[in-house]
DNA sequence: CTGAAAGCGCTTACAG
DNA sequence: CTGAAAGCGCTTACAG
C-alpha cells in the first residue's frame, strides 16, 4: 500500500499538498495538481480510511459480525431478522460474513475487522480460529451450536428429533423412514439420535433411510427435487407408513411425490420455514427468530462486559401439527 | 469520550503505562494496575478502535452499506442474497442498515461509517441526505427506485402492472378489483398506472379498489389477514371476476377468502416470493435476486472509479402463470 | 500556492 | 516496573 508520503516524495512536494490535491484540489496550482494525480494513479494509491477518520473524528459505530456458513437459507434469514431486531434499539452495526466454500478466507480477516463481538452460526470453530479472536479480544457467541466452555445459544435438536418421532407414533406409524442429508454435523447427530431414541423406546426402529448429498450453495430447488426422487424410490422399495424429513424443503419434495403416487401417510419436516404454513406441513418448529433475538442481546452483553463467565442458553423446538 | 491521556493524567502515570494495563497488564505493578483500572472504569473508558488499528496496521476491508426501510421481508431478503453473492468474490464487507421508523437515525451516521459505497433500497433520499454522502465522497446507487440524474437500478413497475392487467384480461375478466396499500410511493404509482392504463386500453376500468393500511414493521401475517377480510368484503359488495393484488402476501389472504367462499376467479399477485410457487399463485415476478446481484456489481464499479457518469439500468418483471 | 508542524488516540520498543 | 518518544497515515490551520 502506498501512502501520501511516498507520493509527496516522488512529486517533490509536501504531504499537505498531496492531501489537498486528493481532497478536491482547492488551493493548488494546476501543475502540481496534475503531477500529484498522475503519481498517485501510477502507485494505485488508496487513501487509508482509518487514518482519515482518526483525524476527522468520524468514527464508525461499534459493529457486531455474524458468520454464516452457507448462502442465505430461509432458516438463516429468520435468524438474521431476529439478530437485526435485537440490535436495532442499540447503536451497533451489523456486518455479515458468509464463509461459503473457503472459511479461512473469512476467519483470517475477522480478527482484524475491529468487531465488538461476533456471532457464529451453526458451525464449530477450530481452536486456531478461536485463539485468533481471543487474542484480539473479540468476544464471540455460538448460535445454533453448542460447545462446552464457550458462550452459546443452541437449539435442542435431540428433543426436536424426539418430537418428530412422537408425532409419527401418535399417527400410528410403525414402519418409519428417514430422509436426511449426508453431512455429519452436531445438529444432524443430535436430531437423529433423538428421533431414533424415541422410536426405540417404543420398540421400533428406522425401516429405511435415504441421505441427500449436500453441496455448499446449491439452490433450494435442487434439494427439493432430490428428496422428491428419493421419496418415490423409498415408497417403491419398502412398505412405509410415516416419514421424517430432516428439513422442510426435503418434505416439500416428499409432498409432491406423495401426491403423485396418490399416497396418504403422515410426514413431518423440521424448521418451519415460511412456505410450510401454506403447504400445511406438520413440522418441528425451530424458533429461529427468537434465537437471533437472544443472540443479539447476549453478544451485546458480552461486548459490554467481558467478565469471563460462560453464557449458555438452550431454546426448545416446538411441534407444529398441521395436516400432514 | 475519554482517552488514554486523561486516564494517564488522573492516575499520575504515563500513557504507555495505561496502555499496558488496558492490554492485559503485563509488566505493571499490581498497584498501578488497580489504580488505572479503577479510573478507566470511572470514566467509562472505551478504547478507540480506529486509533488502535492505525498503529497495529489491522485494517478492516472496505465496506458496502445497504439501506433498507422496512424490516426484512422475503422480497428484500432475496435482494440481499443477490447483493451478498455479488459481493462475495470480492473483498468487500457488507453492512446492513434498516431505517425502521426513524430514518434520520441511520442517515446521520452513514456518512461517517467510512463506507466504500452504499446501496439505497426502495426509497428516495432527501437532498440533504444525498448532500451528506456526496460531501464525504461516498458513492451511492438506488435499487428498486428511479431518480433522474442519480445512479439507479430499478424495476419496471409500469410494465409489471401492465402484465397483471394483461393476464386478467386473458382470463376474460371484465369486472376487475384491486387490493393494494395506502402508501403513495413510486412503486405503487407506477404499478397502478401501468395496470389501469392497460385496462383502459381495453375499454375497462377498476370496479372496486381496497387499500390496506401499512405500518412500519408490521408482521407479515397481519397484512395477509387484512387482505383476507377485504377480499371477503369486496366479493360481497360487488360482482367481481378478477383481482390484482399489489403484493403476494395480500394475494395469500385473498386465496383463503376465495376458498372459504367457494369462489373461483382469476387472481394475480406481485413479487413472486417463496411461498407463491407452493400456493400455485399466478404473479408478476420481480427478479429480486438479479437486482441485488447487479446492484453489488455496480456499486463496486462506482466505488472503484468515480468517473461521474450516471449509471442506470432497468430490470423487467416477468409474468409467472400458475394456477390462479 | 506551498511546506513544516501539530495533532487525532493509540502502541511499542527503548532507556532507565 | 515506568515514562518519554516515535510513529501509524492522514488533515488542517499557520506562516510564508
Amino acid at each position: 500500500m502506498s501512502t501520501i508520503k511516498e507520493i509527496a516524495k516522488l512529486a517533490g512536494v509536501g504531504v499537505g499538498t498531496v492531501s489537498r490535491v486528493l481532497n478536491g484540489g482547492q488551493n493548488v496550482s494546476q501543475e502540481t495538481l496534475e503531477k500529484v494525480l498522475e503519481i498517485s494513479r501510477k502507485l494505485n494509491y488508496k487513501p487509508n480510511k482509518t487514518a482519515r477518520s482518526l483525524v476527522k473524528g468520524h468514527y464508525s459505530q461499534p459493529t457486531i459480525g455474524v458468520v454464516f456458513t452457507v448462502a442465505i437459507h430461509p432458516f438463516f434469514q429468520e435468524i438474521l431478522k431476529g439478530i437485526y431486531h435485537g440490535l436495532k434499539p442499540s447503536h451497533y452495526n451489523l456486518l455479515i460474513f458468509n464463509t461459503g466454500g473457503d472459511r479461512s478466507d473469512v476467519f483470517n480477516r475477522i480478527p482484524y475487522e475491529n468487531l465488538a463481538g461476533v456471532l457464529i452460526v451453526s458451525t464449530k470453530m477450530t481452536p486456531e480460529e478461536k485463539r485468533q479472536l481471543k487474542m484480539n479480544g473479540v468476544p464471540f457467541l455460538y448460535l445454533d451450536y453448542f460447545e462446552q466452555g464457550e458462550n452459546s445459544i443452541y437449539l435442542d435438536n435431540f428433543r426436536g428429533g424426539g418430537l418428530a418421532a412422537e408425532y409419527l407414533l401418535s399417527q400410528q406409524a410403525a414402519k418409519i423412514a428417514f430422509v436426511g442429508e449426508n453431512t455429519r454435523n452436531q445438529q444432524f447427530e443430535e436430531r437423529y439420535a433423538g428421533f431414533l431414541g424415541k422410536l426405540e423406546e417404543n420398540g421400533l426402529g428406522i425401516v429405511c433411510r435415504k441421505l441427500i448429498d449436500i453441496k455448499v450453495d446449491m439452490p433450494f430447488d435442487v434439494y427439493e427435487q432430490e428428496s422428491y426422487l428419493l421419496t418415490k424410490e423409498l415408497l417403491q422399495e419398502k412398505e412405509i407408513d410415516g416419514i421424517f424429513y430432516y428439513c422442510d424443503e426435503f418434505a416439500y419434495g416428499g409432498l409432491t411425490a406423495l401426491r403423485e403416487l396418490g399416497r396418504q401417510l403422515p410426514i413431518i419436516g423440521y424448521d418451519d420455514i415460511l412456505p410450510s404454513k401454506y403447504l400445511e406441513l406438520t413440522t418441528v418448529r425451530q424458533p429461529a427468530y427468537q434465537l437471533g433475538l437472544a443472540g443479539a442481546e447476549t453478544i451485546m452483553e458480552l461486548a459490554a462486559d467481558q467478565s469471563g463467565e460462560v453464557l449458555n442458553q438452550c431454546i426448545r423446538p416446538e411441534l407444529m401439527i398441521r395436516s400432514t
